[in-house]
Parts: structure tokens; sequence; C-alpha cells
DNA sequence: CGGGCTTACTTACACGTGTAAGTAAGCCCG
DNA sequence: CGGGCTTACTTACACGTGTAAGTAAGCCCG
């Protein structure tokens, strides 16, 4: 099986349909500057089908200068459902144009001789970490193609936070407090995000609200907590970092036994599938990206043919009200 | 830019080294058959880091005819987190060896023309779907690359059904029911799950499990449990597909006034993070797929030789127990 | 009726690799 | 001292594309 099957080239679609192989390529690229008869495009394309033959990427590649991979470099330990979900969307968009997306998750190996994608190729980059790190900007520089921001840059973050604190405030004063994860990967966002909440603090006339950097075990979450809220006045507004520290908030509040939204009010970000299935069911919001998703799109198409980009729009937020704030 | 810079090839390296275009090859990629003399090897090195060359992946795989890309293909609508870790240790390692990995995630559009992954050439699938289905196997053939299996076959998922159960029924006799989600993409998983509860059910003596498929949003989720249970005799032993179909069960059972796990004890799959924060938390399993990591490992390296591949021993589970169960 | 234009192709090259086959110089050894 | 062997390379080819340039036949039109 391995010594038998040969590739399936274009000669062998040439040869079936007795025309040159240069026909076979400008049929199958419909080439508008070349004129060939109904007849022989048909029978090219049935053979070419019947063969099952499927131009071989890496020749194209070769060819080109340039491929049709779009590589999305995510440097996070884990990649947040919500961006999954927008990732998710962006593929589906590409692949209309004939591009392919590919993601890199991770942030360990960035400085590595070999890199774990040294493999692939892309024709252009979709960066989703931090712009100012120069690590990560001289590793992407490395591929020789175009970088383009994603869509979850320090300004989103800083809008958020700001969002979290106004709707915190908007039925009764509470003391604010920024709730942060301990992992390290996402600090930069951590810290955009904070810039939007001691805004939203600073705009209400509020003294700047503290950071409660949440422990990753629930018994630790829970003394850590219990210290920290005791030098705090109540009632809190806990504006979390994410759906996942929403989390850990709300059983360390529970296992001591502060009444929720009461005492302590919890917001969220992202809306993650599970979020509604809190105890109790969590308040928090996402990104609308759908209508930044089409300059993305639009950009990267553009960026692939060597052509300036535009500035792409902020997503939208949209707030989902539920019980714990 | 655009313009101006140039591909920086082997060519460039030979010039600057004075030396082949061929010997830059061998040196670059340590020839054990050619005798080059320390001095030319080091200048020759030289020369290629000043230049920062890297040789051209699609050239290489051209002239090669087969890539150092492994393709993992994930037919789920998302990745659980379990197997999210899974692929990075694999990732991991297959760096070691030169080998880059890259996921395909997503089901839909596995039957379309223009197949979102159209553009990268793997070596060697790994395939984590439905080894059975028709759809999947012809599509993954048309890669024309060897196909191993995943991790997470259909034996493991009925081997997590039947721990579950053997858990479940060590302390006291309870009705066991199969908690399943609504969700299309891991049907066959589902029921090779059941399988396993079915099993267990039958060994422990009692009357198969009846099947509770747990609604999406909460609302329902509580009415469809109310409506369930008060047709099964108490106290209830809940194999959960995983902790995501876990916290929606925990949630509707609170929600009922429902004692955990005195009334109703949960057990889940997976230990996604979140697990231990749930209310109460949450009592899972896991499989430890380090001691299978190795073999799979093997046998991707084989493949790509086009060599055969062994049998890889299943990953042993670990039972973490909380207060749901 | 012949020169130019269109049609329907084909021939030839280049993209950047890896490696088999070739080669010139130097050395050894009977 | 010359034939064979080693050293240290180089020359040449192939992988599968896309496309510019070439070409032969047919047609039109002054």
């Amino acid at each position: 099986m391995e010594k038998g099957q040969q590739r399936i080239t274009s000669s062998d679609v040439a040869q079936a349909s007795g025309v040159s192989r240069a026909t076979v390529s400008y049929v199958l690229n419909n080439d508008p500057r070349q004129s060939i008869p109904e007849e022989t495009r048909k029978r090219v394309i049935r053979e070419a089908e019947k063969l099952g033959y499927r131009p071989f990427t890496p020749a194209r590649i070769l060819r080109a200068g340039h491929s049709q991979i779009v590589l999305a470099v995510l440097p996070f330990e884990q990649v947040d459902p919500g961006l999954a979900l927008g990732l998710k969307e962006l593929e589906a968009r590409l692949v209309e144009h004939g591009f392919t997306l590919i993601s890199y998750v991770g942030v360990q190996q960035l400085a590595t001789k070999i890199h774990p994608s040294a493999n692939v190729t892309p024709g252009v980059i979709v960066s989703y970490g931090d712009e100012t790190d120069p690590a990560i900007a001289s590793f992407l520089q490395q591929f020789q193609v175009p970088i383009l921001p994603g869509m979850n840059n320090q300004g989103m973050q800083q809008l958020v936070g700001k969002t979290q604190v106004d709707y915190l405030l908007r039925h009764s004063q509470r003391q604010i407090v920024f709730a942060a994860p301990e992992r390290q990967d996402v600090q930069f966002l951590v810290q955009a995000r904070l810039k939007g909440v001691l805004q939203g603090c600073s705009e209400h006339g509020l003294e700047p609200a503290p950071v409660f950097v949440v422990p990753a075990s629930r018994p630790a979450a829970r003394t850590a907590i219990r210290e920290f809220l005791t030098h705090q006045p109540s009632p809190y507004g806990i504006c979390c970092y994410n759906d996942e520290v929403a989390f850990a908030v709300l059983a360390a509040l529970i296992d001591e036994g502060i009444s929720i939204p009461a005492t302590a009010a919890v917001i969220g970000c992202d809306d993650i599938p599970l979020a509604q299935f809190s105890i109790p069911a969590l308040t928090t919001m996402y990104f609308d990206r759908q209508q930044s998703l089409d300059p993305l799109v639009e950009n990267i198409m553009a960026a692939s043919r060597g052509e300036p980009t535009r500035q792409v729009p902020p997503a939208s937020l949209k707030l989902i009200v539920r019980d714990s704030a």
C-alpha cells in the first residue's frame, strides 16, 4: 500500500484527457485569459474527478511563493471558550475564500529553536498576544509574512472592566474589587482589564479598586477571600477577569456563607456554556464579534496580497443578566 | 517591504560560504555519508545563521513527498478540556522529533467540497472520531496518508461508564441513571459510555439504567429532571457523560431542592479545571494518558515512515473524590 | 489572396529542496 | 610509479505546480 500508491498529479489528468498539463491547470484554475472550449473543459474536469485529483499544496505554495494558510498565534496555556468560538467563526469565513485557519496555542516554546509550528508555512499571521512583547514580536517576524492583530486586544479588555463597574454600581453603592487569576499567560490582558476597572471607579468618584488574586484551589480560595474581605467595607461588587475566575469566587463566597448578590455581587466575562449553571447563575458579558469579523477577514485577504490593512472596529459588548449580580 | 524582501534560500548560504548548494544541504542536514571537514561545516553553519536561513518547508515536502505534519482530526463542535490537555502533551512530544501537530476541530464541513484543511499537507492523520463512520473514513482517506486512531476511542469510554457505576454502588444501593448531553457531535462516544454503564449495572445485578438527556438550558433542565426522577426510586446515582453535563445536573438538582449526595449522588468525567468549584464540589475521573502517549508517538513516527503500527495500551483511569458522590 | 487576428492549445521555465552520480586532487601501496 | 582509494566537494535531476511565451490552424477582410 505504501509502495503502490502513487500521487495523482495534473500530468495524470492531462494524459487521461488527452491535453497538456498546462491546459489542465488553466481549466482547473479557471484562468480567464485562456479560451478553452466548453467540451475540453468538461472533459478535463470529468477526468480530474474520476481520478480523484487534488493539487499538491506544497508544490502550489512553492510556485506561488506564499500560502493560503492563516496562522492564529495564541500565546496562552489554554484558549478561552469565547475565543474558541470566535476562531471557529473566523475559520468558516476564511474557508469561503479558500483559506485555511491554523491555530497555535501555547506560550512556553515561543523562544525555542525548533518551534512546534516550524513545519507550517502561513501566508498571514493573526496574533492574539501582547503586541508590545518583544519576544513574541521577534518570534512572529521570523515567518517573514504580514502580521495582523487579532480580536481580543487590550482596548477591548479595558471596555469590559469599565462596563462591569458601571453595571455593579447601577443600583447601589458597592466596594468594587477586581478578581484576577493566578495564571501568568494572560497577565497582559489582566492588566488591561484592571485599567478599565480603575477607570470605572474613578468615573464614579471611588477609590481605586483593590485587586484580589484568586488562588487555584478551592480551600485556598476560601481562606484568601475571607482574609481579603475583612479589610473591605461591604457590600462588595466583584469584577472577575473571566467566568472561570467567577466560578472560583462564587464557590469561595458560598463556602464562607456570604450571600450573593446581596452582600457580594459577582460579574464575570465570556459567557461560557457553563455560566448559566453556576450557583447562583452567573451574570456576565461577552463580545459580539460578528461585526468585527468581516473587517478582519478583509484585512487578512488584503495582507495576503501584500496590500495595506485597515483599522478593525471594536466588537460590541453584550450583557447577560442572571442572578449573581 | 513586500517587493524588497526576498526569501533567503540555500543558494544564498552557498554563495556566502563559497561552496555549492549541495554542500550546504549536506551540512545542514548532517548527512553521514558525506565527509566534510569541520572548517567548512562551521563556515556554512555560521553563514546560515548570519543570514537567518530557514529551509522553505513546501519545497522540502515537495522533494520528500511527505511532510512532518501530523493532523489531529476532532469531529466535535468543541474540544473537551481533558482532550485539549492531551493534545498539548502530544504536541510537545512530537516537537522533539521535529514533527508539528495541527488540529482540525469541527464536524459540519467534513463533507464539503472545499475543506477547511485543504491547504495543509499532513504526513500522518490521528483520528479521534467514530472509526465506523463511513463519512469520516472517506474524508480522511482523501489525504492519502496513514491514519491512526487517537486516544479517546470507544473502548475507553466504556471503561469510564463501568467505573462510574462501580464507584456509585460502592457504599450503598442506588438507582443508576445515565445523564447524556443533547449535542449530536459526541453521540458515538455517548453510546459507548452508555454501554459501559449498562455493563456495570448488569454486573451488579441491576436493571439497565435509564437515560436522562439533559436539556441545554437551566430552567428546562430543572423541569426535565423533576419529571424524570418522579418515575425512579431514590436514592439516585447519576453517571454523567462529562463534567459539563454534571454541572447542569447539579444545578437542576439544587434548583429542585434535592440533597446531594444523600438523595442524588453525581459523578462526572474529565476533571475540568472548574470541577472543584461546583456546588457541591464534583466527584469525577480522568484519563491519565501519560503511559499511552509514548506508544502513540512511536506509532506516529512509524506510520510516517510507512512502517506498520502497534496496538496502543489503554490509558489508566484516575478517580477524583470530592463531595458530589 | 495574403497578412493579421483569434482560437486552442503546447513547450518551457521557475519556485527551493535533497540526493544520486560525477569529478578532481591527493594519498597510499604493491 | 601507476592504479585504486579516500577526501571534498560539484553538477544535474526530480518533486508538482502555475504561467509566460510560443505555435499551428482557421478565419476574416481589405
